[in-house]
DNA sequence: AACTTACCACTACACCCGAAGTGGTGTCAA
DNA sequence: TTGACACCACTTCGGGTGTAGTGGTAAGTT
């Protein structure tokens, strides 16, 4: 097993290319050496199996979407008002969107996970925290509005990423940053 | 190319419940043949091609996701109030999540057609449609909220379902139950 | 300074699996 | 008899895994 830190991101990286581009059944370990631009069989030394793969690029997606300290600093610069939220939930939207090849890779693991005990655990524990801290920033910021408002702007805004990403024609792009205003409005009670 | 068409139907719900099972990847002509208990090759018979098998299967999901007019009269005869969406909500997030195979299929479908424009096309045509007789019928109904009420409510209520169907610890059943009920709280309208 | 060790990139190979497609045969009914 | 269909066999192909082996490099040792 190869230790090489740099190689091995790299790697998971190129796994969530092939992810969203093949699909789980295509994340073999030739797609990773051939997206990576890597010897064959290089993958295979540096992980014992695809569940290893599946697992840690599950793993570097959550790590990559991250927002960064800026974004959080900024989010609590702002007064405490649904235009805020507004502001945010575009924001959101847009970096989640931006990053298309870790939104699709997610989703193939989500499938994936139908299949997949382990996968399915470790998939469970990294969404309920990702929730769990919406709703704890989002409640210890004084936005307006309590845990249901954000647990209901993130159901409602992944599927329109999700529609976004997968079938853009549904809602075009105007309508979709409409919807997000929308959401805002309805789901965000007045302060 | 065969015509028998309760046959040809078989192949297609089999096609279905592959696709939920292996993902659009595993969709081969052989395990079509597999699932339907039919002699290899029978597939390849009635379908030129992958494509011809994956847009048709799009196709039937949505016929069999169509609720009967059992159900449609039932709605029209509820009286215009919100606990009235609020009891078709469940009703209909019910009726998806039991037909866990097609809603599976059709996730898969949609990361499948990032890679295919012809069933992209399919699929767009098929979901705008979709949206615009959920808001047709419910502006003629009578029911209490707008056009941006039942598109915010498909949104939500579609990730809800992925949620439960994907990755069913992350909401409980008690507590995906209370959000469909809290979605329809914030997002429809006081009568 | 020469030597040894350990890690790593890269290559090659042996093996396996499953798929596609086609052509052919048997059967039944119009 | 003819045509449509179910079923079967065979050929061909592509791609994947896992592992063994080779050579290079850098760091530590005597």
């Amino acid at each position: 097993m190869r230790q090489n830190p740099e190689r091995r991101t790299a790697l998971i990286d190129a796994a969530i290319e092939v992810l969203a581009d093949q699909g789980a059944r295509g994340l073999t370990f030739r797609a990773v050496d051939g997206q990576a631009a890597v010897p064959v069989g290089t993958a295979s030394n540096y992980f014992a199996n695809r569940d290893a793969l599946l697992t840690q690029a599950g793993q570097r997606v959550f790590q990559r979407l991250d927002p960064g300290p800026a974004v959080v600093g900024e989010a609590l610069a702002l007064p405490r008002t649904r235009e805020s939220v507004d502001r945010l939930m575009h924001e959101m939207v847009e970096r989640i969107t931006n990053f298309r090849s870790g939104y699709l890779a997610m989703l193939e693991l989500r499938l994936e996970a139908t299949r997949r005990p382990e996968l399915r655990e470790v998939l469970t524990k990294q969404i309920r925290e990702n929730v769990q801290e919406n709703i704890d920033f989002h409640l210890e910021s004084g936005m307006p509005g309590d845990a249901d408002t954000v647990v209901m702007l993130y159901l409602s805004l992944n599927w329109l990423i999700l529609e976004r990403l997968t079938l853009p024609d549904v809602f075009g792009e105007d309508r979709a940053a409409a919807l997000i205003s929308a959401a805002v409005d309805q789901i965000v009670p007045p302060q």
